[in-house]
DNA sequence: TGAAATGGTACTAATTCAGTTCTATTATTA
DNA sequence: TAATAATAGAACTGAATTAGTACCATTTCA
């Protein structure tokens, strides 16, 4: 199994292009541009949607136009829209809930959040504008008293 | 869906459990104590063991001994060794064997790419000493023109 | 009025995951 | 030497999830 499902990856397709056809664009378009399956991109577009992400416009020439900034649709967003929150283990939901019977004395238990939230921050870190180009990097939250600067390697 | 599967759960259950046992321990002995099936993690502990990460005793007193070093074991190599290795869509695959067919034209590819590999260096960085001791961050590498500096906060 | 689009919901097939079962082998101990 | 407790290896199964379909309704335009 790949991280992100086929309707992550899709529904990222699809943002892209709309991005680049401000006109808007239909199911029809976009699935055979990327042949990709009609009926399934047609239900991840009336997710993206539900969800504010398009707007859509009924009829003969009707379709989808992006409504929101790329550098406002992170990846962690659309996931949560198409699928479910990112979580690292079956047992991160437990831990919240505190019903993980191993929770008082797992010894894996604080290591793996550590990692929960540096994936975690990755996926919110990285929004649309970034897949579209990525040489536009924003801004990177590190921790334990470090910092970033630039070496001006990069001009 | 989890990140990780379940197998590499117990995995990293059984790895530390064995990391606190020096003496060794069987597959009896942990899934009592995390409350795990029985049949299932003793396949995940063949399956370390087939791959190197423990040697095994087999008879009576018989059991697993932890033969690799905390920080000789990556994520990245659990998640290989137990299930597949890590890749971010479907189309990862099609991209290294060049089979996908948007890929002249597909606007998300090199941002995808990056992405993957983000999250892939979190997954070689960290190892089980990590997960062990979260206060231990080994070698953070980082990319485009930017360099890491202390600025002493973590004393 | 017919075609082409979305809206909404329910359904189904295929795959994957989690876990089981079975048999064989090895080693200890009573 | 027989019972027991462990690993070795392989095949199998049930449940859950994913991927994809199907259907019908509504809207819009020509």
């Amino acid at each position: 199994m790949s991280f992100f499902s086929r309707k992550m990856d899709y529904a990222l397709l699809v943002l892209s292009h709309l991005h680049g056809n401000p006109d808007g664009s239909s199911a029809r378009e976009i699935s055979a541009k990327f042949s990709i399956s009609r009926p399934f991109l047609a239900n991840i577009m009336k997710t993206l949607c539900h969800h504010g992400y398009l707007s859509s416009h009924r009829g003969v020439h009707g379709g989808y136009v992006l409504i929101r900034k790329p550098e406002d649709i992170a990846l962690a967003d659309i996931m949560q829209s198409l699928d479910e929150p990112f979580h690292l283990t079956d047992c991160s939901k437990d831990i919240e809930k505190q019903t993980c019977s191993a929770r008082t004395f797992c010894p894996i238990r604080t290591g793996m959040s550590g990692v929960h939230d540096r994936i975690r921050t990755i996926l919110k870190d990285v929004t649309l504008a970034e897949i579209l180009d990525p040489t536009i990097r924003p801004s990177v939250s590190l921790q334990f008293g470090l910092e970033l600067v630039s070496n001006g390697t990069h001009k």
